[in-house]
DNA sequence: CTTTTTATTCCTATGTACGGAACGATTCAT
DNA sequence: ATGAATCGTTCCGTACATAGGAATAAAAAG
């Protein structure tokens, strides 16, 4: 079959890779229903658990096994955890040098404003979250892996967007589609763009409600050496606690903790 | 060309199984690498410690980046940990065959002091509990695992953040917001820095009410097969029922379940 | 012992991974 | 500013691993 033409966008314009066909994702995919299930994983659970054929199951946790990666149980019949997975986990938990520095950032801010603050970047015309401290003590690890928001109902997707460069910004504007999902949400292009110019006129963002009812948001630019603005720091709370013109007046301290974060980046 | 026979060995030998050209295996050693460097890893830098091809390197990365597990730093040039990847390893060590290893030696450790007595690690800066055992007491306080503490007033803490190494540490303490707990907290940072060093000479971690008032903790470091402290297994108690100094007559015992515990790692 | 469930092996068309080479983008040196 | 060097990205033909239906073997169930 002819493949799809590939439209010669300077950026790559997040096309849908349809890598999952890839037999390394798949395998991974595996783990993955392994450890959730919390135990031992029989043949057949793990079939249920990934919708995998028998012996492509079989083939790829044979193959695990061999690499240590996963053990069988004594009885043999179900698998578990290997050592080597084992260190691996705990490898990625502690060596991420840089996590922890911008984590251990955030966290300073959060104290600071005492609200829920998060930075996050543009990625493929959709803001992702690169770290998030709740507000509250006892915080959970309850990440939402890979969350991505539409970008133009929140205060750090529109501020990401009003720093593109002027060809970039209205070529994603253009293919981005303007869901609503509060009477707040801005729906017309032409008042999102008056929104971008009015962004970078002040330097900072705000989500007035856009997206959740009851929540606003600030946002500020994060900018690497070159000047370019790559990321953003946002702090967003409950307007019943912090009434956004409170919250605006963190910007002094939003803005100290981008420039920390700037730092971190290579 | 005859596929050399794998000879049937009533028990598998696993052996040299010829699967390193498996293209899965060779991907997971690219996410070990990448692991393994601690920080943000240039593709020039994965090719040094993989070995492997620019090209392949290039198209594996992709890969997992689409997938979430590895995310690239907003400067584009460096690749690090994904938050799919992150919430994985948690799940590793929170959920598997190895956790219940792990919980047996704890359960042997509570019989042994008669106090709830816990696993934990430190991750981006914070203290998460890996398990926790209860001793039979009513007076407990619930900390269900996966729950993160603030390191500077617990035992456990305290003693991760003090056997990091030196350039590390310093950067934690920087930022690290000492927020007080109890009369006892220690908040002010030259304190702190003292204490960890006092930590590192002793072997061992206190927390003297600190953190909640009437309860006190002893923490031993959980040392990997290079010696280095990966995690720390600490006891605590209500001062009531185990005064602290009776608590540290049970360092040995602390550090024998610490140095089993540091078996189910690999 | 027979039946049913579950694990393992076989096999080849299909399609993915491979990696040298060319290209493009950045950074460095002058 | 210009050229040189480095590093990242894409191309593409080939080779070889993977997929998964079907058959077989091994355990549980009856």
């Amino acid at each position: 079959m002819p493949r799809a033409k590939v439209v010669a966008l300077t950026r790559p314009s997040a096309r849908e890779t349809s890598n999952e066909n890839s037999s390394t994702l798949k395998a991974f995919a595996v783990l993955e229903a392994l450890v959730r299930a919390g135990g031992p994983v029989s043949l057949a659970e793990l079939m249920l658990a990934t919708g995998l054929p028998k012996p492509s199951l079989h083939r790829t946790l044979a193959l695990f096994e061999d690499a240590g990666l996963v053990a069988r149980e004594p009885s043999g019949r179900t698998y578990a955890v290997g050592q080597r997975l084992s260190r691996f986990a705990l490898d990625v938990l502690t060596n991420d040098r840089v996590a922890t520095e911008r984590r251990v950032i955030l966290r300073r801010l959060v104290s600071e404003v005492g609200e829920t603050c998060n930075l996050s970047m543009l990625r493929k015309g959709e803001l992702v979250y690169l770290d998030r401290v709740e507000a509250e003590w006892l915080l959970r690890l309850h990440l939402p892996a890979g969350t991505a928001l539409p970008p133009h109902c929140s205060a750090s997707g529109k501020l990401l967007l009003a720093f593109k460069p002027a060809a970039e910004r209205a070529q994603l504007l253009e293919a981005l589609p303007l869901a609503r999902f509060t009477d707040r949400t801005i729906t017309s292009r032409q008042l999102l763009e008056s929104e971008l110019d009015r962004i970078v006129a002040a330097g900072y963002a705000v989500d007035n409600e856009e997206y959740v009812a009851g929540v606003a948001c600030v946002a500020v630019p994060v900018r690497d050496a070159s000047g370019e603005v790559v990321a953003a720091v946002a702090v967003h709370a409950a307007t019943a606690r912090l009434p956004l013109p409170r919250a605006i007046e963190f910007v002094p301290q939003l803005n100290d903790a981008a420039a920390r974060i700037a730092a971190t980046f290579g």
